[in-house]
DNA sequence: TTCTCCATGTAAGTAGTTACATGATTGG
DNA sequence: CCAATCATGTAACTACTTACATGGAGAA
């Protein structure tokens, strides 16, 4: 095994006055028109859930941390006795919100996927083993192009209304999963042939 | 914002004797030939860090754990005063890997990123700023195409010495990230068109 | 001798999770 | 009145990270 470094830590330091991304993608939803904890949370679940996802748990406080720094202003609402927080986002949160955007730092691509791996690692396995576990590798990608094409037309309409970019993410996540499946299928013959001599 | 009840635990629970996902993959790599914590560390850089990390904290109790349920077998190869173990993988190693490789679970697939959130979010800027951004993830995608293929012909002799998969996996990488330059290219016209009105 | 690589180990911390508790409102 | 949905909050936990400490071996 030779060596070969690499590395650029893999959760670089916040500068300055830099957030948490998961604040950043609150005040996106925010400035996106959810209002409350439980309107953010559905409208990820909606929306980015296929690259990125965030729990509940970690939504109050990211709502708290934006509101202490001025970028969205809350109102207690309360139901009852039950406490109820609305928010919108400020110009101060406008302006930081595209300040995240812009910036120049690298972006990090991050995917950790267990299928992937067990694919790697495939040649361990059987010819007809190796051929299940690709086929069930490709299926779940089969599956997701699926989901995500029914959504497609929403997202058409959305952009026809002036937001094109939820159309552009939602067509790369279906060109990359259209991709595995397209390389499960070249692998399919491949191990067929291979199993014949 | 309507409501669309989603979900799957993102880590379910473990079954009975299953190990954690990171022990699967220190395995697998003792398998491969890596004697060492150190040793894995490199093969994983070498090879999966596309799609999995591990830190060198994770990979020393991983060993242990592995040793304590007998997949692989240490021995002490000390340099000097400083402890060295040397680690092969036992036949009910073998054993738990393909048990592990052919289980019939779900496989999640589990994207992470933030140039997605940020492309997600890009209608909240002007157009020229959204081209900037597109550019910047489209370039990171090249990059990446360019990184696989330099590590194509590696795993092309290791997959005509028997060991496919390691060149099914970079195929995938590669595809993926080549369909994402495609869609970005595309939206590059989409969106030069839109701002000539 | 100094640098880089081989090699292990641990402390302290961060980021994120699940699970649970609470309770109001709406529709069948 | 019961179930589902809207809505918030927190405690306990897991996974994982960075940073640091240690030290041998070989090369420049």
């Amino acid at each position: 095994m030779t060596h070969m470094p690499l590395a650029s830590p893999a959760r670089p330091s916040l500068r300055h006055d830099d957030l948490p991304s998961p604040a950043y993608v609150v005040l996106g939803m925010v400035r996106l028109g959810a209002r409350s904890g439980y309107e953010i949370k559905q409208a990820v679940e909606l929306s980015i859930r296929f690259f990125w996802t965030i729990s509940q748990a970690q939504i109050y406080p990211s709502l708290e941390l934006l509101e202490r720094k001025r970028l969205v202003r809350g109102r207690s609402d309360p139901r009852g006795r039950r406490p109820r927080r609305l928010y919108t986002i400020t110009g101060e949160g406008e302006r930081a919100l595209r300040e995240w955007l812009t910036a120049a730092e690298p972006i990090p691509f991050e995917l950790r996927d267990i299928g992937l791996v067990k694919l790697f690692f495939a040649d361990a396995l059987d010819r007809d083993e190796a051929v299940t576990l690709l086929a069930l590798v490709k299926r779940r990608s089969r599956e997701r192009v699926g989901t995500l094409k029914s959504i497609e037309a929403a997202a058409e309409e959305a952009a026809r209304e002036g937001n094109v970019h939820p159309l552009l993410t939602l067509r790369m996540g279906i060109a990359f999963h259209q991709a595995m499946v397209d390389v499960s299928e070249e692998f399919e013959q491949r191990l067929g042939r291979e199993g014949d001599d």
